[in-house]
DNA sequence: CTGTTAGCGCTTTCAG
DNA sequence: CTGAAAGCGCTAACAG
């Protein structure tokens, strides 16, 4: 179907390999032959068979970005940065969802220890408390970076967020708004995001001597519907909370909505401070106030190391981690 | 580095044509063997190298998803619905953003050409007055869909939703609210979508004997800061539209944070009427009233067409035309 | 500066 | 039911 080198050579009375050579600059040609393989090339609408080279090269120019949802404001974002990054190298993106889900994780790993991709980066599932699965494509020698939801134990560059400061400022700024019974809503126990922004909002409710109520600490799991019961429940109680941390803007949306159902005010009875990046968007910055990371530029971050441990011939990674900072975004209205 | 099937081959003391077709279930292969073979294969952790398959099969399950921009809710539910479809069958999604530029757009297509990918998904550019590209694809035999932002000239299965019904129904809807002067934001002059939106906007205006006044019917381009000063020089001029019906959800946002700017009350100054997806969160909703595409659908959808055709040994694509509903989502606080 | 040749790892006739 | 061998299209070592 398509013009291969055979025939192009052949259309030349060149070689193939004089032509494969001359396609790809090597200094062996002369300019001359250079220019008539190209034109020729050209003409024929000549496109090197990717696969071909591939099985060659044992390489792929091509990156794995493994995200739990792509329709995510921050993993858009993130993926926008990665792929832009990429484009400008001459690679190419293919993209994985893992809903969330460890197994699909495992699997699409699993899939990708067969060479498809020169090197991956990814952030993990809420679920992942292992990570064995990326352990292996580290052994088969398959460069991987983590970036927002990483694995602290694997020696990996990780490019995260200052999110115990973050949530520190964030919590700070609400018990100076006048919270004094702040609630914290997470996604997970073993991500290390939400045990660090936990942590930040902890450390500052003990700074400012504010009581630590253990049961507005709470985790959302895998079920939607589970959530906002658990989350209605929070803020339909007699004793609510004046403040809501959330972990993410998922949490964020699904507490705002619930204020809707209950006809609390925001933010006069219930303030919600939320790690967010809708707030690119005016209308979000109305509605509650947000911690936003700069999530195209850990895309572009990430790959930028992933593309550094590529290409070095014998890899060897290291566990270094690049801490960006967030940014906190006040409410229009509380300013 | 990695086990291949030679190597397999001589621990089991078979062929390397026996393991290949036990491990693919071939018909000709015992059941015992096959058992052994694959046994052997999870112990020693193979993986077929992909681009040895590719390029004999001459098929790579992998499709692409071209797109203006993955940081987009419309773009990523869509590129979610693609992504999950083409999961389910096993197949990889490469994507491309374009970023809104034509010569990307080509650029992208002339590196497909090369058979990288089974089949491609595409929404086009705002600038896509002309598709020369996308015919060479067809022309090398892959398989090409388009999706919501769709050149009607090509014979290619399109997906698109009912744009000029929703724009009328959205029109009449703020004509009903009182509106009299009502100001289209389109993004382009060449996209079918935007064409279609407008034209039924202005049937609804027609309908309704609300007088059409050219000048308050604008486009936008590529040009972010050009296009807000034209939109605040639309809003804050004396006979300011009473109402802004934006073409996509990006317009909405910046006419949105125009108010603001100048302290116009929504909707009570102004109403806001947009295609838009943010909605799905309950803060865009109490902003502004909006017509929301089925996005993840349309990409499942257009997945599926894919699919079919890419299956299809002789592929003659034909024009046919998918059209889905949008559903107009009403303003809380005009209800 | 150009050509010949040997694979990359897999699938698939064709033989047995 | 299993094996030998050709070849997908390209690259690179080796020769000239």
């Amino acid at each position: 179907m398509s013009v291969n080198l055979k025939e192009l050579s052949k259309k030349l009375n060149l070689s193939i390999s004089t032509v494969s050579r001359a396609l790809r600059d090597s200094s062996e040609i002369s300019e001359a032959t250079k220019k008539r393989v190209k034109k020729k090339a050209r003409e024929l609408n000549y496109h090197a068979n990717p696969f071909a080279s591939n099985l060659r090269n044992q390489k792929s120019k091509t990156i794995a970005v493994i995200i739990p949802a792509i329709a995510n404001t921050f993993f858009s974002l993130a993926t926008n940065g990665a792929e832009s990054f990429a484009q400008e190298k001459g690679y190419h993106v293919l993209i994985y969802q893992t809903h969330e889900e460890l197994a699909r994780e495992i699997s699409i790993s699993k899939h990708l220890q067969n060479g498809r991709v020169d090197g991956i980066m990814i952030s993990l599932t809420k679920e992942t408390f292992d990570t064995s699965h990326i352990k292996e494509l580290m052994d088969k020698g398959i460069p991987v970076v983590f970036f927002d939801r990483v694995a602290e134990n694997l020696q990996v560059p990780k490019i995260t967020t200052d999110d115990f400061e973050s949530a520190f400022k964030g919590t700070e700024h609400l018990i100076k708004s006048g919270c004094k019974r702040i609630s914290f809503i997470g996604i997970s126990e073993v991500l290390a995001i939400n045990n660090n922004r936990l942590a930040g909002c902890l450390a500052a409710m003990q700074k400012h001597k504010i009581k630590i109520d253990k049961s507005i600490l709470i985790t959302c799991d895998e079920d939607r519907i589970k959530n906002k019961q658990k989350i209605k429940k929070l803020l339909n109680s007699t004793n609510r909370p004046d403040a809501v941390f959330a972990c993410v803007e998922e949490i964020a949306i699904s507490s705002y909505e619930i204020c809707e159902e209950l006809k609390l005010n925001i933010p006069k009875d219930l303030k919600i401070m939320s790690y967010s990046n809708l707030n690119t968007s005016a209308i979000l910055k109305s509605a509650l106030t947000s911690i936003t990371q700069p999530a195209y530029e850990m895309g572009r971050e990430a790959a930028s190391e992933l593309f550094k441990i590529m290409y070095k011939k014998d890899y060897v990674s290291v566990g270094s981690t690049i801490v960006l900072k967030s940014s906190l975004i006040v409410r229009n209205s509380t300013k």
